[in-house]
DNA sequence: TTGCCGATCTAGATCGATCCAAATCCGAGG
DNA sequence: CCTCGGATTTGGATCGATCTAGATCGGCAA
C-alpha cells in the first residue's frame, strides 16, 4: 500500500478524482464499468484507484441507489449442525450474487427474535431469510419487519395466520414424504407391525412425519395400534428413557420410524440396554441425515435433507423475490431422500 | 459490480419531520435520546414514528458519523461445529453491543478469503475476526484489507511476517498445552505407543498440537516412531479414509491423540471397519469438545476449548479495539480442559 | 465558416441521517 | 417595556456515492 496515503484516513471518489484531473461522476462511471469512457482515461483511473488503495463504499452508494446487498439471514440455532450447514450455503450463493450475509441468532426465543430481526433491519437487508424459533408468530414478526423487506420463512410455518399483503415465502422440508418413503421401506423389508416413535405431538413437522408414516401404512393394508405412537421430546436422552413404551402392549413393533435423527440414536441406546441389537433385533429410521447418523452403530437408515443446498436453495429463492418484488408469495417444498443403511434390517426372525 | 434491487419506499426522518411540523434536526435528536428536547415534543414524535413505522437507516447515520456498526467474521469452515459455536457466542456478543455480523464463508480456499474479505470490507465493518484459511498468509491479508479496519485474528496463524503498522490482534488457543495433557492422558492410563493422527503439517495449530504430544511423550523417556504421525485434512471423511495408515508399520500404537474431533471421530468410523472398537481396542482422544463428542459411540476424551465462550471473547477483544484504534496489538491465549470420557481407556490386553 | 453529431466528460442535486452555528421562545429582572 | 439567559428548535452543509441534464470537443458535411 503506498505511503502517502495517510493511515485511517479513507480514501473516496474525489481522491480519485483529484488525482488524475477528472470529476468524481467520470470515476464512478469508471468503477462500474461504463462504456461512456474513453479506454485511455479508464486505465489512468484505474492505475490511480490502485496507487491510493481505494476501497468501494457500497454503504454510500445504496443509500443514493436507494438498493441493498445484504440479505438477513435469522436462525433459531446455530449450534445445530443442520442450520450451519444451511447457513454457509446461504453464504455461499449470497456471496457469488455479491450480497452479503448480516447474520442473526435467536437461540429459539421469541423475544431474541423480535430484538435481532428490527436491529438487523435498521441495516437495510434487501430480504430475509427467517427459521423461526419455536414459539414465534406471524403477528410478532409482523410487527418487527412490517413490510420493509421481503421474508422467506425456512424449516418451520409460524403461528397465526400469515398477512396476505406481505409477500412472505416459504421453503419447506417435505416431511410427510420422507417418513412414507422410511416406512414403505421397512414394509418392503418384511415389518409389519411398525410404531412412530418421538417427536411432540404439538409440532408441525412432528404431525406431518406422523401423517406420512399412517398414509404408508394404510397404502399397505397394516393396522396401527394406538400404542405405538410414542411421544418423546426430540432430545437422544429422552428417547432412550421412552424405549420401554414400545413394549408395553401387544402385539409389539418389530420395527419404528423415529421423529428424527437425535430420537433414533436414543432408542438405539435404549435398545441396547434391554438387551436388543438396534439393526439386528429390532429395525429402525431417522430423519435428517445429521453427521452422526452414518457413524451410529449400526449405521442409521435415515432422511437426507441436504442442508447446505437448502441454504443454496433458500438464497436463490430470496434473490428471486428481489427481482420480482410483486410476484405472487410461494411455497416450496424440498424433497428429501432416503439413505438406506444398516439399522433397517429385515424382521429378526425368532 | 452486480445490479441491485430496489426497495420499497422507505419513511425517512423527513416524513416524521413534516407529520408534526417540526425539523429533521429535532426528530433526529428524539432518535438519539437527547435531553436537549421538551419532553411533550418528544412524546408527540414518538408517537407519529410508531404512527408511520419508522425504521432507523444505520447506514445513513453511518455515513454521516463515519462511524460503523458491524463486525465481520470470516470463518475458514462454518460446517466444523466448533466454528459454528463460536460464531453464535460471536453473534451474541456483538448483538449485545449493538452491532451486526456480517458473515463470511471461505471453505478453507485463500483465494476465496481474499474475495470474501475484499467484498466485506466494501461494506465498512468496523473491525474484522479473521480464522484463516488454510494457506492464507499475512501479505495476501494485508493486500485485501489495508488499514481499513483493525483485524482479530483467530485459531491459525497467518504464515508469512505479521506487518508491524497495522494493529492485528490474536486470539489463540493453548493448542500445545492441550495436546500435552491428552499424552499425559494416555500415558497415565499405560499407554507406550501413542500416534499423532490427522491434521495438515504445514498448519500452525497442526504444529502446535503435534509439538504438545511430543513434549509429553519425551517428557515420559517414550520414543516416536516416524510412521505414528499420520497426516490428514481435518474431516471426518478423510480421516476415515487414512485410518489404515496407523496400522501399516510396526510398532503399531495402541492409541492416537487426534488434531481434532472431527478426525477423532472419523478414526472411529475407520476403527470400526477394520473390526477394532474403539475405547476398549484403541484408544483416542480428540481436541474441540464439539457437542458429537459427548454423544459419540464411545463418548470422546476431548480438549474443551469453549468455542462459545471464545466467540464471546472474539467479540469484546474486537469491540475493545474500535474502541482504543492506537493501544498496542495484543496476543491472548485461552486455556484449554482435558475433558475425560470413555475413548482414552487403557491399553487392550490382548 | 457554420452546424450537427457522436463520443466524453462534468456540475450540481440527491439519498437519509448528523453536526454546527445560529435563531427563536419565554419568563424573570431592571 | 426592554433586555438577558436558559431551554428548544432549526437551516444548511456534509458524509461518499449516483443520477440527470448539459457542456465540451473534434470531425465532417453543407
Amino acid at each position: 500500500m503506498s505511503s502517502h496515503t495517510p493511515i485511517g484516513r479513507k480514501v473516496t471518489l474525489n481522491d480519485i478524482a483529484a488525482g488524475c484531473a477528472l470529476s468524481r461522476a467520470t470515476v464512478s462511471l469508471v468503477l462500474r464499468g461504463s462504456p461512456l469512457v474513453n479506454k485511455h482515461t479508464r486505465a489512468r483511473v484505474e492505475q490511480e484507484l490502485r496507487r491510493q488503495g481505494y476501497v468501494y463504499n457500497r454503504a454510500a452508494a445504496n443509500l443514493r441507489r436507494r438498493t441493498s446487498s445484504s440479505i438477513a439471514l435469522v436462525l433459531n440455532d446455530l449450534t445445530n449442525p443442520f442450520f450451519a450447514e444451511f447457513a454457509a450455503g446461504v453464504d455461499q450463493t449470497l456471496g457469488e450474487a455479491g450480497f452479503v450475509t448480516l447474520l442473526g441468532c435467536t437461540g429459539e426465543s421469541a423475544t431474541r427474535e423480535q430484538a435481532v430481526l428490527s436491529s438487523l433491519l435498521e441495516h437495510g437487508p434487501g430480504g430475509i431469510i427467517l427459521s423461526p424459533a419455536e414459539h414465534s408468530n406471524a403477528h410478532e414478526v409482523l410487527a418487527a419487519i412490517g413490510t420493509q423487506a421481503p421474508l422467506l420463512l425456512f424449516n418451520r410455518e409460524l403461528g397465526g395466520a400469515m398477512p396476505e399483503f406481505a409477500h412472505w415465502d416459504q421453503l419447506m422440508l417435505d416431511n410427510q414424504h420422507g417418513t412414507r418413503l422410511a416406512t414403505e421401506h421397512l414394509i418392503a423389508r418384511g415389518h409389519r407391525r411398525i410404531a412412530f416413535f418421538g417427536g411432540h405431538l404439538d409440532s408441525s413437522s412432528c404431525r406431518q412425519r406422523h401423517a406420512g408414516y399412517a398414509q404408508a401404512m394404510q397404502a399397505a393394508g397394516l393396522t396401527i395400534e394406538p400404542h405405538w405412537r410414542i411421544e418423546c421430546a426430540p432430545t437422544r436422552l429422552d428417547a432412550a428413557h421412552q424405549t420401554h413404551a414400545l413394549f408395553t402392549g401387544t402385539p409389539t413393533p418389530t420395527a419404528a420410524v423415529c421423529y428424527n435423527d437425535a430420537v433414533a440414536l436414543g432408542l438405539m441406546l435404549g435398545l441396547n440396554q434391554r438387551g436388543l441389537r438396534p439393526g439386528k433385533d429390532f429395525a429402525l429410521t431417522g430423519f435428517d441425515d445429521i453427521a452422526e447418523a452414518a457413524l451410529g452403530m449400526p449405521p442409521l437408515t435415515t432422511l437426507s435433507t441436504a442442508p447446505r443446498e437448502r441454504g443454496q436453495q433458500a438464497a436463490q429463492l430470496i434473490l428471486q423475490r428481489l427481482h420480482e418484488p410483486q410476484a405472487d408469495s410461494r411455497k416450496t417444498i424440498a424433497a428429501v431422500q432416503l439413505i438406506v443403511r444398516e439399522s433397517s434390517c429385515p424382521p429378526s426372525t425368532t
